[in-house]
DNA sequence: ACTATTTGACCCGT
DNA sequence: ACGGGTCAAATAGT
């Protein structure tokens, strides 16, 4: 089924026809003589915009096989893109968690998908975060790295408690380069993400992203899960369109010679339960501790079946990365979860009744390449998108 | 009233 | 102890 692209097909066409109408406006404008430089200048920069959104989110959801990076639109001034990050690194996490026994040693191991994305705004515009991405974020720490000029952002994904979604990222301004972004992203999204607009803003120009991960990951978003049952017919239909599944691709403009492509479908479960166990920090208000889950029954939910990894199939090893269930869909959701922590009380209440699938289950995270239905060695670039 | 951001404290792995 | 990531209370914005 594909329903996967639905909502981010939505959100393409959506871009794309606000930049037919930018287009068809910049037209009357140059056919009127009374139109003043700002205006069509402004209008040039809302169309390029547009496209450079459009490009971005065709890469970022389905795995477009296009190599080469995305054309700059906007460049004027400076350093080309130089692939400024260290080539890639590829390889992932898999983690395969083996039951071990030692039960109760806390053990932690977990491995979210990692690639960062560089991204410039082009100067002319305001606007200066990094672009808008599709999916709405939520700021919640900021900090000063030891030898970089700029503090780098945390965000993680605003439905995080109510939905599950693990995914956050990371924004870091560049030193030399003030109009490059780093955006490391962690975890893929689970929501539905179901309202999302994307405002056009700045003009983004993807100067390469590369997945990586290596390293190991501390710690990821703590939150143990927990499955949900019922949820309201409205929240499912919700969950259903979701899934959508997002890959990058990396070129690395062909300095290495394997690309590595990557998608991922859908969710992410924690797959492990492991990360949740660990809940890592636990600040203790008593009372939010009070509801955690144990910890112990997640963990048996997954597990079980956790299909090797494959590796690429094709070249070296690219990808690989959460998965989901046979097939995404709706059931396969994310059934995690929780959240005990922060988040208001009423969200906290609602989240809970949320919560609880009974489909939890099977769908254990469990790496591969592209989505299920896909064939591995790449495909479906574009589902028709348009046709 | 609510939600989002700010920001120092806290936690954790090195 | 240090650096990086997250929390959570206070604050700001709607």
């Amino acid at each position: 089924m594909e329903n996967m692209g639905d909502w981010e097909q939505k959100n393409l066409i959506n871009e794309l026809t606000q930049g037919r109408e930018l287009a068809r406006q910049l037209h009357s404008h140059l056919t009127t003589a009374s139109s003043s430089h700002e205006t069509r200048e402004f209008l040039v920069q809302k169309i390029l915009a547009s496209y450079e959104k459009s490009l971005l989110m065709l890469r970022w959801s389905s795995s477009v096989g296009e190599p080469q990076p995305i054309a700059g639109a906007v460049r004027n001034s400076e350093s080309p893109p130089s692939q400024v990050g260290s080539p890639r690194s590829e390889d992932s996490d898999r983690d395969i968690r083996d039951l071990d026994h030692k039960s109760d040693a806390p053990r932690k191991r977990k491995a979210l998908p990692r690639w960062t994305q560089q991204v410039r705004v082009s100067p002319g515009m305001g606007l200066e975060g990094p672009l808008d991405d599709g999916f709405s974020w939520r700021k919640y720490g900021q900090k000063d790295i030891l030898n970089a000029k700029y503090p780098r952002g945390y965000y993680r994904c605003t439905h995080r408690h109510v939905q599950g979604c693990l995914a956050t990222k990371q924004v870091q301004r560049s030193d030399e380069d003030p109009t490059i972004f780093e955006i490391t992203y962690r975890g893929r999204h689970t929501c539905s993400q179901a309202s999302n607009i994307m405002p056009p803003q700045a003009s983004p120009e993807i100067v390469l992203q590369e997945p990586n991960d290596v390293m190991d990951l501390q710690h990821l978003n703590p939150q143990p899960q927990q499955q949900h049952d019922h949820h309201e017919p409205v929240l499912s239909q919700e969950l259903m369109l979701l899934n959508f599944q997002a890959n990058l691709k990396v070129q690395t403009g062909n300095l290495d010679t394997h690309h590595a492509g990557q998608s991922f479908p859908s969710f992410i479960f924690p797959s492990s339960s492991t990360f949740e166990a660990a809940d890592h920090h636990h600040h203790p208000t008593p009372e939010q501790q009070a509801h955690v889950f144990p910890a112990s029954m997640i963990d048996n939910n997954f597990v079980g079946s956790y299909s090797p990894s494959f590796m690429s199939p094709e070249t070296s090893g690219t990808n690989y990365f959460s998965a989901s269930p046979g097939g995404m869909n709706i059931t396969g959701f994310p059934a995690d979860q929780q959240r005990h922590f922060q988040s208001s009380e009423s969200e906290l209440t609602e989240i809970i009744s949320a919560a609880t699938s009974a489909t939890n289950s099977p769908t254990v995270g469990l790496d591969f390449p592209f989505g299920p239905k896909f064939d591995p060695n790449f495909s479906f670039d574009n589902h028709g998108f348009f046709s």
